[in-house]
Order: structure tokens, then C-alpha cells, then sequence
DNA sequence: TAGATTGTTAATCGATTAACAATC
DNA sequence: TAGATTGTTAATCGATTAACAATC
């Protein structure tokens, strides 16, 4: 809305809420700009970024403007400075500190450990409901009982989880993870999760995404859609 | 809008567009009908069905009624025959067409045919653009070569596609795809694709969501989101 | 009949688009 | 200066909520 000039704030800095719609498209921008970067490009225009993810310019413009004044008219957006601003927004670049519930998965897939690692989450816990489990190594941690979810959640300082449990325990590990603080799920699980306001969902699950695209089969006119993305 | 008694078409009838969210909440309303069921019930209240996925009564009413008049005032909706209903609206139980490209995927993991037949989804054809894996079998299946996308696709008529191909060719392969008609995509790759207005793509990429996730880590309020929707 | 819950309309809210003055 | 592109406002569009008459 306003520039960052002495002092004015942001929107982003006023604390007001900037849509998911928006955080998504965001992700979008970098893409783009990771594109042009590539082509050895310096600057951009919203146009450019527009086209290339499939949006109009001045929303690119708009969400922009949410975060500060990153452009110069008639000049355009210097990629490299936009690419940074946005790892900030984003806090690509910062470590997350993540719990992982549901040890089975992380034991059947150990890769998943780097692959977050490289998106700098650290999994820093590791919870199974199953008693069986408890004790059980994965990487250079032990798995931990969910009763001790709400404690060391807070403790550790955990911002970020995984649930990965049976889907009949997906809703209790959710009500514990935010009981505890975390303001971010990731949900492996087909479940439909109720959290408290101010707590982020994102859903990857396969079969769940097979029933919606099911239904834009027959051509039942959908565009673009996020996993949303 | 309208109930479907004598001939008065309701609005997905009638091919008028119904958005994405509508669609991604009438998975979250067979989700929550299969919870009910478990419990035996036989009849639920909107209001029910609101509560158990974290949304307003009004809105369920709202959505249901896109495709018909389900329910019955001061009773409710019949669990079993709305289960049915919206089971045919997302076309769960029609066998749907897949075309599989990049092969390494689903030779690395084949598991996923057999998870992607669970969801009534066959995998009519794999392609890959490397040409030292062209004849390879996976499955029953011969990996054909990307320059025959737009032909098999077409001859097969193959309705919706999965792209698992690295980054570099995620776009030119929806080109194709899209060219020889398909109207559904799963993107597996990071890319932001950019497809004909009519197309659904659905994007399930843990690193994309994980940078959204990043975002709200430090209590940006974010709530609820569908990968999702 | 009285009470409950649907289907649907009207009011509100939020997000996108169009347009343009400000700026380089 | 003339031309280009931003940041931002006002207009449009679409989705959600509130409310209620119709129905069981």
C-alpha cells in the first residue's frame, strides 16, 4: 500500500493480513525470477512476471506492493534484489525449527530428512502415538511419546510440523501441535484438519488431489488451481 | 441454485462454473459424511457437517445446492444417498484415463499405480523425453516418447495427465498435454505451469509447500489452507 | 400445531481488474 | 522532453455470510 520511505510502514510491517492467495503467488513471483535470472536478465517488468506465471500485471504489482516498494518506474524490478526481498518475506532462508508426528513415514522414507534440510526445516522431533515406537532412532534423534507433544513443542521453540500419523490421529496431533504453540502444519494425512484461527494448513496428499481432478475430468471448465500451491 | 424436480436444472447442470473451492469443500463434506457414517448415523444437519470441517452451515448449504436439492428441511441430508451424490458430482467411482510422463518417477516408485488404481485413476500410457529409456517397461506398460503425447493422448482419450518430468520440460510436456486435450493435470514438479483457460492443475510439490509453510512459521496469522486444496 | 432445518435471496466482505497520476 | 512502468486508487467481480420464507 505504502512505501517503506522513513518510516511509513508496510502492510506486511502494520501486521495486516496479506491472503494466502497472495503468499502463494508470491512463491510464483520467485519462480519467475529465478527464470529470468538464468537467462542472465537484471531487471523486469511486472508485465514480464505476469506472463510468465499466468496472472495479470498489476496483481503482480499489487501483491508486491503489500511488502514495500521493490520497483522503479519506467525501470522495472532488479531481479536479484526482488529475489531477496521475497526469501525474506518467505524466510526461505531462515531455519525452521519443524516436529515430525507419525514416526513410520520418516523411518520408511529417511530422505525426507535432507529434503527438508533443504529447504532449511530442521526436524528437531520426532512423535509416535504407537508405544512400541518409543526410543525407536531415526537419524540422530529418539521418538517421543504425543502426550509429550505440548511440552516440548514449547520448549524446543517448534514453529512448523508434520503429521504423518494414521489418519484417526491426525485431528488429536493437531489439537496438541497447536496447544503448543506450532503456527504450521503440513498434513500428509487425507484428513480434514480443524485448527484455531491464525494457525496454517497446507494439505499434500495424493488421493485427495486424484478426487479433485477427477471431477475437472470430464471438462467441467477449472482453471488454474493451487495447491494450492 | 434450483432443485432438480421436473426438469429444473441445477446450476452444475446447467455447466455453469462452480469455483475451485466449492469443489475442494465437497471433499471435505465426503469426508466428513464417511466420519458420520462410522458412527452410524444415518441423517446429519448442515450445521453437523460445518462443524466437523470448519466452516459456516450456510456455506454447506450453499455448495450442496449447485448440484441439487439433497436434503429435506427440519431433517437433513441422508448420509448415505449424499455420499452417493456427491461421489458421482467428483466422478470418484468412473474409471478415469491417465497418462504418466517422466518415467523415472514410477520406476523408482511403482507403488503409485497401484495407489493411483485405488482412486479409479488407470495408467494408459507413460512417456519420457530421455530416449535411452523409450521401450523400457513399467508396469504392462512401454514408455513412448514425448513427441507422441498430443497423438496417444488423443487416441487413448486420455482426460487427465500427471507430470513428473524434471523442471526443464514440466512446461513444453502441459503444452502437449493440453494440446492433444487433456483437462486435468498433476503437477509433481515445482514448476508454476501455465495451461489454456478450461484446464485444472493440481500441484503437489513438498518444497513449494514448504516454503509457504516458512511464511507463516513466525505467526504471520495465515489460516486454513486447501492444497489445496 | 410448533419446532427444526432446508434452499435461496439480499447484504457484506474480500480479491481482482482497470485506470491513471507519480516517477524515473 | 517523451516514453515507460511503477504504486495506488476506484470500479468490478466473485465468494461468504446473514437472514428468512418454504417445507417437513
Amino acid at each position: 500500500m505504502t512505501t517503506a520511505i522513513r518510516g511509513i510502514e508496510t502492510d506486511f510491517e502494520r501486521g495486516i493480513h496479506i491472503s494466502e492467495k497472495t503468499i502463494a503467488r508470491m512463491r510464483w513471483y520467485l519462480f519467475a525470477l529465478d527464470e529470468f535470472a538464468k537467462e542472465d536478465m537484471s531487471v523486469v517488468a511486472s508485465r514480464e512476471i505476469a506472463d510468465k506465471v499466468g496472472v495479470k500485471s498489476g496483481l503482480v504489482r499489487k501483491d508486491l506492493c503489500h511488502f514495500g516498494g521493490f520497483g522503479r518506474p519506467s525501470v522495472g524490478y532488479n531481479i536479484a534484489y526482488l529475489q531477496k526481498k521475497i526469501k525474506e518475506i518467505l524466510r526461505i532462508n531462515q531455519v525452521k525449527n519443524v516436529a515430525w508426528v507419525g514416526a513410520q513415514r520418516l523411518a520408511d522414507e529417511p530422505a525426507l530428512i535432507e529434503k527438508f534440510a533443504d529447504s532449511n526445516c530442521e526436524i528437531e522431533a520426532v512423535f509416535d502415538k504407537d508405544s512400541t515406537k518409543l526410543g525407536m532412532r531415526i537419524g540422530n534423534l529418539q521418538v517421543l511419546g504425543i502426550g509429550e507433544v505440548e511440552a516440548v513443542v514449547q520448549n524446543l521453540g517448534i514453529e512448523a510440523a508434520v503429521i504423518a500419523t494414521p489418519s484417526e490421529d491426525a485431528q488429536e496431533v493437531a489439537d496438541r501441535l497447536t496447544a503448543g504453540g506450532v503456527k504450521a502444519i503440513l498434513n500428509l494425512t487425507p484428513v480434514v484438519l480443524v485448527v484455531p484461527p491464525g494457525v496454517a494448513v497446507r494439505n499434500v496428499d495424493l488421493a485427495s488431489e486424484l478426487m479433485m481432478l477427477s471431477y475437472y475430468c470430464g471438462g467441467n471448465g477449472g482453471v488454474n488451481g493451487l495447491a494450492h500451491a
